[in-house]
RNA sequence: CGGGGUGUGGCUCAGCUUGGCUAGAGCGCUGCGUUCGGGUCGCAGAGGUCGCAGGUUCGAAUCCUGUCACCCCGACCA
């Protein structure tokens, strides 16, 4: 029933936020979670449209298979070393009773199959067939699909071993168009976390360390949790002709020779609904932005005598037939075993954005009683132009997440000059920091065996700083973004 | 893989130290009634081979041995 408080254990609220408001469930299988029809709800407002900002800047969907032969993950060196240790193998194709009547597995597979982790090396050994001349560039594909990857260590949403997204796969003639797409998904990313999900991210560029397995550039959105901890929420890369010279995507250019295609990827996850609940839930459960709620306003009938019932069940089906003719949808929470705050717990822990109650008293002064699930502000509706006061309520929610989330991460994002205040932001109450790097991967390497605190990222827009490298003080030109993360 | 912990109705747990009535509680669930502007109340009811296997005993949720699973911390990690 409790929804663990934030400050009392940040990680058992989380995972209460998401069992009591019915967006997932643990699974049998370790590490693995079933999204319930609540949470997968949320996901498939998410995919519609991010699939058509994807689709809007020229790409098209295509599927892969879910089986990669072993040898291709070999192929790119630094790939391989980055997703090996966390591969799913499939080694045999059959069952078979045994005489003490378990199943023992049988049917040994000439080549083992490897269950995608991500899909560059099964597309780019495509994209070598369908690719002879520049006339055939640029090549730009997407999939949604699931992969695999075998964590040590899952979190509902944030890290499962097995999880949902889109992944963006493309090939183009020269380096210079391929960086600009790379950067033109991270802003697509951008711009959708920050209308769609009211996530204030920042937007930058990896170090070699945080790097893609086999990318040349990363480029990254960086939200801010309520416990101060960064979480990366989509990446976008260049990877360079990395991968074309592994898989051998070669095309002849204008002048007749044959160059190596330039590539990207780019991909979200269902990681971005774990992002979601963690930046905007209170300790009721679940905030959900307006517009990604699967339910954007719930009507809650209120009555007491018969005669009272059926005049506001009346008036209930009419408002919710004008809310569903607007494009929104609605709710009419009309079981009668239910006493009406039950009902306000319940559709609160659901995220609901916004609820509406109707009786006597309030049809008596043609008005509804409105309460705003993010803010719990209560206000007097009136029926006339209901739809319109919905609608403009429902924006100003989502307007009103984002900033709080902009304002948040702004007043918890710190300079420091000296690796004490770095510390002390980082060991203290959290939040990001502002400090200068020299560049030097082993600096990297201390600060985070230090402090747990890693580069978040280069920040984009940020002007030239130049300065001392808060560790080892010698010159470094811009300030990067230091936290803690998930 | 190292350290710690837990397995008992759907959920959270008590009972185990010191073996002994028909294995309990709260929540949830079903039915009837009552109630309905922030978690109504009453009555009746359903639901458990006590993780699994073996042993000790007249008798095991409880003691012993083995085994399996899961959770937490660490290592690991886009």
């Amino acid at each position: 029933m409790r929804i663990t408080p934030r400050d009392e254990d940040y990680a058992r609220w989380y995972t209460d936020c998401i069992q009591k408001g019915e967006l997932a469930d643990y699974s049998p299988v370790r590490g693995c979670m079933v999204i319930r029809p609540h949470g997968f709800a949320v996901w498939e407002r998410i995919r519609e449209i991010l699939d058509r900002h994807i689709k809007d800047t020229g790409h098209v969907n295509a599927y892969f298979p879910m089986f990669i032969p072993k040898s291709f993950l070999a192929k790119e060196a630094k790939h391989v070393e980055g997703f090996a240790m966390e591969c799913a193998v499939v080694t045999h194709s059959g069952l078979e009773k045994t005489p003490e009547g378990d199943l023992a597995v049988c049917g040994k597979l000439e080549e083992e199959l490897v269950v995608r982790p991500t899909s560059e090396t099964i597309i780019n050994h495509m994209f070598a067939k369908w690719v002879e001349s520049y006339r055939d560039l640029p090549l730009l594909i997407n999939q949604w699909a699931n992969v695999v990857r075998w964590e040590m260590r899952t979190r509902l949403f944030l890290r499962t071993a097995e999880f949902l997204w889109q992944e963006g796969h493309t090939a183009h003639a020269t380096p210079a168009e391929a960086d600009e797409e790379a950067r033109k998904m991270l802003e697509v990313y951008r711009r959708f976390a920050h209308e769609t999900l009211a996530l204030s991210v920042i937007t930058g560029e990896k170090t070699e360390a945080e790097r893609f397995a086999g990318a040349d550039h990363t480029y990254t959105i960086e939200g801010m949790m309520q416990d101060r901890r960064a979480l990366q929420a989509g990446t976008s890369h260049d990877l360079g002709q990395n991968f074309s010279r592994a898989f051998d995507i070669r095309f002849q250019n204008a002048e007749g020779e044959l160059e190596y295609a330039w590539q990207t990827s780019w991909g979200v996850s269902t990681r971005l609904v774990g992002a979601v609940i963690m930046a905007h839930s209170d300790d009721k459960g679940l905030v959900l932005p307006p517009r990604i709620a699967p339910i954007h306003v719930v009507l809650i009938p209120i009555y007491r005598k018969d005669a009272e019932k059926e005049r506001v069940l009346e008036a209930v089906t009419t408002i919710a037939q004008q809310l569903r003719d607007r494009d929104l949808s609605v709710e009419v929470d009309d079981r009668d075993h239910l006493k009406p705050g039950a009902k306000y717990y319940e559709w609160e822990k659901k995220g609901v954005p916004l609820r509406l109650e109707v009786g006597p008293r309030d049809l008596d002064k043609d008005q509804v009683f409105s309460a705003r699930r993010d803010t719990g502000e209560k206000a007097p509706i009136p029926l006339a132009g209901l739809e319109t006061s919905v609608t403009s309520l429902l924006d100003q929610i989502q307007a009103d997440l984002l900033e709080k989330n902009r304002v948040f991460r702004e007043t918890h994002t710190y300079p420091a000059e000296t690796y004490a205040d770095l510390r002390s932001v980082v060991e203290g109450e959290g939040g990001f920091v502002l400090a200068r790097w020299c560049g030097n991967p082993d600096c990297e390497t201390r600060i985070k065996e230090e402090t747990k605190a890693t580069i978040r990222c280069l920040p984009e827009d940020l002007p030239d700083d130049p300065g001392p490298c808060i560790l080892c003080q010698s010159e470094s030109v811009q300030r990067v973004i230091f936290s803690r993360a998930y």
